[in-house]
DNA sequence: AAGCCGTGGAC
DNA sequence: TGTCCAAGGCT
């Protein structure tokens, strides 16, 4: 066993994932054609907590609104949030505004191409870092997010979740002299044949190097058990001549920056749907109100403005509807 | 340092 | 249907 660990320590097992992920990778996403620092960037920010096929059309809106970091440099914050609309973790879309108003004042209009630069700017931590250093720059870094993870403690068998062993080995089988290849394929292994459920080992380049295939027993990777809070919400909406009342939401904790209907302060438990976060169950209602009632700080919206204006998920399909009812 | 942050794919 | 969990970072 001991000899099976060493053995796929070895820079072979780094060279092997790449051969692997030039034969079969996925050659279909579009972040991995012209390869910019700036398109990784972007990219690598939306696919954070976010599988790649949701991402591949918000990645394609973003970069035909803004093709390069040139003309990016304008954008507001607001711009961002629109085209973050339904991707969720909307942070990340405030971040990136503020990383790029860094990278104007502080770093001469480029992306840093340091290590230390990089995880400086918001939004950016360790492994992001790596992504752009290995992909765009081709500096030897390394990553572990969710796919390299569960790629290494299968094949080292770490039953621990120790993150620190974690990112030791991540950074021992590099291939460095393939980092960019390699990288995108230790990824699309933990993607498609390292997967969570059902994993494909017959298929695995390294079924022959891997502790857990050889011991028959695939270790789980963190289960977090998150208790999830019921939280009531009742909207208000307010409406006049194809106009509707909506507040810039900085109140609830999560959805910020995001444009809402007002919230009632009743406590009425009434549930028309429920909408799930990562860590709330939203039961959410809506009452129609009357002008005089209004007294929030907001903005009156034209129905031809909702479509594109940051608004979150369930708030989104309420106004969609209310578009159609006029049309 | 554990809890928080959104939405949807996959099964 | 519900459940898991995803190219994580921030506080």
């Amino acid at each position: 066993m001991n000899s099976m660990k060493t053995n796929c320590k070895e820079s072979s097992t780094g060279k092997q994932i790449t051969k692997w992920y030039r034969a079969k990778g996925r050659n279909n996403l579009p972040w991995r054609e012209n390869i910019t620092p700036y398109r990784v960037w972007i990219s690598e920010i939306m696919l954070q907590q976010t599988q790649a096929k949701t991402v591949v059309n918000y990645f394609k809106k973003f970069i035909s609104r803004y093709p390069t970091f040139e003309d990016f440099k304008s954008a507001s914050e607001e711009n961002v949030l629109s085209l973050w609309k339904g991707l969720g973790f909307y942070r990340r879309a405030r971040n990136l505004y503020r990383a790029k108003e860094i990278i104007l004042k502080k770093f001469s209009g480029k992306l840093p191409n340091s290590f230390e630069n990089l995880i400086t700017l918001p939004g950016i931590g360790k492994s992001t870092a790596g992504a752009i250093l290995s992909i765009a720059y081709k500096l030897p870094y390394p990553i572990l997010d969710a796919n390299v993870k569960r790629v290494l403690t299968r094949l080292f068998f770490i039953t621990d979740g120790n993150e620190k062993e974690l990112w030791d080995l991540s950074n021992q089988i590099l291939d460095k002299t393939n980092v960019d290849d390699f990288q995108q394929g230790i990824m699309d292994l933990g993607a498609t044949v390292c997967t969570p459920k059902n994993a494909l080992c017959g298929e695995c380049p390294l079924n022959k190097k891997c502790i857990s295939f050889y011991k028959g027993e695939l270790p789980t990777v963190n289960v977090k058990k998150i208790n999830k809070k019921n939280v009531y919400l009742e909207f208000e909406i307010y409406e006049k001549n194809q106009k509707i009342f909506l507040v810039k939401n900085n109140q609830l904790g999560f959805w910020d920056g995001l444009w809402i209907m007002p919230i009632a302060e009743t406590k009425q438990l009434k549930t028309e749907l429920i909408h799930k976060l990562s860590h709330r169950n939203l039961h959410i209602s809506f009452a129609n109100k009357s002008n005089d009632e209004l007294k929030s700080e907001g903005k009156w919206f034209d129905i031809s403005q909702l479509s594109k204006l940051p608004t979150p998920k369930p708030i989104s399909d309420k106004l969609s509807l209310y578009v159609q009812n006029f049309l």
